[in-house]
RNA sequence: GCGCCCUUCGUCUAUCGGUUAGGACCCCAGAUUUUCAAUCUGGUAAGAGGGGUUCGACUCCCCUAGGGCGUACCA
């Protein structure tokens, strides 16, 4: 059976690093099963959702690797969803019941006061023809609910094997709304049957769910698909994720210029056993992915472990896949450049500092204890600079001066860059040029 | 309140009854770079608490404490 997956995001809103992790674990997952990758988008909810937040999840999924097989809007596919409602009915499966939101707030209250599970008590189920008859003749719309069974249903769930969950001990899940909408539940599962979808991989926030939504599965006629409920993201501080999520959104990660691979690589391992590096590519992810690297424990999210991997992916990466992007913000300065500049950015954009010492205007940075060992220096400067003047030159001046080690590097290295680390000074010297070095060297800016 | 899941170095984690409790990050030290960064090598450091079961428990059971999730006409 080849493995089919879904990722079912709202457009109502964009990506964050939560609901993208649940996205790319399915990704990982299908892709090393050599299986599919279904987009559906979950846009039932007509008020909320629009078309740019749509076209933000496809520009973010495209821009993280993650390309999709197929692609579906349930707003398209309603009438799967009315046949499907009208075969619950005809079962007896599905409920009309009036009570408004206040009432059942009202009776949840009351039961969880008197150590009762706030669970629904059905009442709706023993009306009579005529109380209905005569409720509608009030004005009032019945909302729909499913009547489950009350049973233990059990999977074996990848990610945390056997798992059981007793109907019931829950309150017969609403599936269509006062106002006739589809709630999330009803289509989720028509479409993972009209797909054939064959694991629904998701967060462990829905495990209770899964229960009720076997039993639709069953009632519906179709066996339900596997199951794999992983742990949810913790932030740093052990606090849930959602209270800041707004400043984890995808396009704000892109936008702040971190790097998909990072992206990827960090949500791909936390809260699994591999340790917190880039990997080499999405796919290589997908390779290494096992439902049994992940702990059964809320994973931590610390933004600090994402700027790590990082600056680690751009350490590693080679001047082929740097060259387009350095030409395009004006900082192609060679090979060498790249090599020896890339240790010393967290940020692609970082590059850009090292393009202005080089090319730009820089404000030298002279001691005044320093000054006799930049003055000796600056008479000293070979007329011709390449790949060994660094080398030389220093000698030169050690001889001269005396001074040595970092009391010999770091007064020229802040008199050249006007910074006092950076990359290997033997690269950029040649680079800065000799008008340039003289100058900085005199303690112009230049 | 009730239900499900969880609790190992500072952090992320491995172990699935017998191990010097392993790895990664951080940190520290050394090497290298005649400087910083980067890189390489080495090192410090752990089983929430209490009861059981067992020749033997991090591992199995129970209790307590702590954490996550659920208990919606949200997803």
């Amino acid at each position: 059976m080849t493995v089919k997956v879904r990722f079912a995001p709202s457009p109502t809103g964009r990506l964050h690093v939560g609901n993208i992790r649940t996205g790319l674990i399915n990704w990982l997952f299908a892709r090393g099963e050599g299986g599919q990758f279904v987009l559906r988008i979950d846009d039932t909810d007509r008020e909320r959702s629009t078309r740019e937040y749509e076209q933000g999840i496809e520009t973010d999924l495209t821009w993280l690797g993650m390309t999709w097989d197929e692609k579906h809007s349930q707003s398209a596919r309603f009438p799967l969803y009315r046949d499907a409602m009208e075969r619950l009915k005809s079962h007896g499966r599905l409920y009309p019941a009036y009570e408004t939101q206040d009432e059942l707030d009202r009776r949840r209250k009351v039961q969880l006061s008197r150590g009762q599970p706030p669970v629904y008590d059905r009442a709706a189920l023993k009306l009579t023809d005529a109380e209905r008859a005569a409720l509608e003749a009030e004005g009032r719309r019945p909302h729909w609910r499913f009547r489950l069974e009350g049973k233990r249903v059990k999977w074996e769930d990848l990610a945390r094997g056997h798992c059981e969950v007793d109907t019931a001990s829950m309150s017969d899940p609403v599936l269509i709304r006062e106002d006739g909408a589809f709630l999330y539940t009803l289509p989720s599962v028509v479409d993972d049957i009209d797909m054939a979808i064959t694991h629904v991989v998701r967060g462990e926030d829905h495990v209770t769910n899964t229960g009720a939504q076997i039993e639709i599965f069953e009632a519906l006629g179709a066996r339900a698909p596997q199951f794999a409920h992983t742990t949810l993201l913790v932030g740093a501080d052990g606090e849930g994720l959602s209270k800041r999520l707004g400043s984890l959104s995808i396009m704000d990660l892109r936008e702040q210029g971190y790097e998909p691979l990072a992206i990827v690589s960090h949500l791909a391992r936390i809260g699994t056993s591999d340790p917190l590096e880039p990997g080499d590519n999405i796919a290589g992810l997908a390779a290494d992915f096992a439902f049994g690297k992940m702990a059964r424990h809320p994973g931590r999210y610390d933004f600090d472990d994402l700027a790590r991997i990082n600056a680690a992916v751009l350490h590693a990466m080679p001047y082929e896949t740097a060259q387009p992007r350095l030409a395009n913000i004006g900082a192609d300065l060679g090979e060498a450049f790249w090599l020896s500049v890339r240790s010393n950015v967290a940020l692609f954009s970082g590059v850009g500092v090292w393009a202005h010492v080089v090319s730009g205007s820089v404000e030298p940075l002279i001691a005044e204890e320093d000054r006799p060992v930049v003055e000796a220096a600056a008479g000293l400067l070979p007329e011709t600079l390449d790949g060994d003047s660094w080398s030389v030159w220093t000698s030169l001046v050690k001889a001269a001066t005396g001074a040595k080690g970092r009391g010999l590097f770091m007064p020229l290295r802040r008199a050249l860059t006007g910074l006092d680390h950076g990359p290997e000074m033997a690269v950029m010297l040649p680079l800065i040029g000799r008008e340039k070095a003289v100058r900085r060297l005199a303690g112009e800016t230049a």
